[in-house]
DNA sequence: AGAAAGTAGATTGTATACATATTGTAGATT
DNA sequence: AATCTACAATATGTATACAATCTACTTTCT
């Protein structure tokens, strides 16, 4: 029964990934990992060409594997292309969602309330993404899934400080976001586009906000001595 | 020197797809294409593993592979995601367009009038691919890629008849498109987003409706005896 | 006769050994 | 001393043999 093994790697790689346990550019050695999961590198390799199509890491030809890198362009295209797919996705869900849809997608809401209640950065970052992927699912188009999908690889990796509350305002900001997935669902479920897309891009403006202020900090006070010095 | 073999199984595999020759649903075997290009079945799978990413094929466990289906929900998420898609890939190409790759599109457009005057179906098929792929790359976004190219995998499939000029009014309409094409490099070099977006709108409306008209064809006269049946 | 169960053949999945390419290092050369 | 070259060590890529699974057909039982 190595395939259960073959889909572990496959899941744990992911997840890995996702939560930054595995650094954006961090080298996947075949060897190593292919006797940790006890399956040999045939299996292993063809785990990570499936990778490789899902945007989680790149091979590049006789040079290795590493994970996918995000770099500064990365970080703009994001920024410019999130609202758009994401607003196309939400309206979907709205134009097709199910009864029994709707249920798995409360059920998912459910365990990002409690990882929330937790307070596992881990857990919330693995239930958001799955929140958001089940509203790609529900909408089920599969010409925007694939750039939904690479979408949120990158919003699990750079929102990761969002989830990291240390104090009381991200605990509020986290509550706040939970509340609007709430609202969402119940926008997606009576089937009213226009409300489902203006949270989406409410939600995602304050996932913005936050993520923003990380990406691009306030610069450290500049000590009197130094105050003529370029900085980038 | 089987990287070479390996690579025009991908590449032909790919060509084969888009032009119809291998059929949406047709079964890929692994022994007998291993075989044909003198590769073993363990890169042959790596390859099938890249195209089942890239969204050609499908793989089913323990069930074989097959060229990606198409149906009639598959043409109408087509028709409803592709304008969206394009349009904005077109809009970020005029936003980033640089002087050589504007010349690299332009020789691709020139490979696509070749292939207009000649009369090619498969080299229409092949370059329009190409020419929209290139907006693609000039766009230069990770997160729209994904959609685009599949999009652009089923826009070579539903489209093929597009191309497959019979009479001066089609042989028309090529030319037509051929000229939206010119004019749409021209307002990327300007960095006009607005006629882009334009001219890739009007581009697409001109496919779609030769393209409808296939999908969902005038119905057939009904004979006067049965005039009362019922036509789906 | 029809349904269920078993079996042979074909196909897909995996392990291992070997081939090829890359990287780092030591020694030679200028 | 710096650079180049040769070679060893390491990692990636491929072929082949074998194992597991599925499919279709035959046989058995009711």
């Amino acid at each position: 029964m190595n395939k259960r093994n073959k889909d572990r790697l496959y899941a744990d790689l992911k997840r890995e990934i996702l939560t930054l346990e595995l650094e954006p550019g961090a080298n996947l050695d075949e060897t190593s990992l292919s006797a940790k999961y006890g399956i040999s590198r045939t299996p292993l390799r063809e785990v990570f060409r499936q990778l490789a199509g899902d945007g989680y890491i790149e091979i590049r030809d006789n040079r290795g594997t590493i994970v996918s890198p995000m770099n500064h362009k990365s970080m703009r295209d994001f920024f410019m292309t999130a609202p758009l797919v994401y607003a196309s996705v939400s309206r979907l869900a709205a134009q097709n969602a199910r009864s029994e849809q709707i249920r798995d997608l409360r059920e998912v809401q459910a365990n990002f309330r409690r990882a929330a209640r937790s307070g596992s950065v881990e857990d919330l970052v693995f239930w958001n993404d799955r929140f958001h992927l089940a509203i790609g699912e529900i909408a089920d188009n599969q010409y925007l899934m694939p750039s939904l999908r690479r979408l949120l690889i990158d919003h699990a990796r750079i929102g990761q400080t969002f989830w990291r509350a240390r104090n009381a305002e991200m605990r509020q900001r986290i509550e706040t976001a939970a509340d609007q997935h709430d609202r969402l669902i119940d926008a997606i479920e009576a089937g009213d586009e226009e409300t489902a897309v203006a949270l989406t891009l409410d939600h995602w403006a304050l996932s913005r906000d936050h993520m923003e202020m990380f990406v691009r900090p306030d610069p450290l006070p500049i000590p009197s001595g130094f105050a003529a010095a370029e900085v980038e």
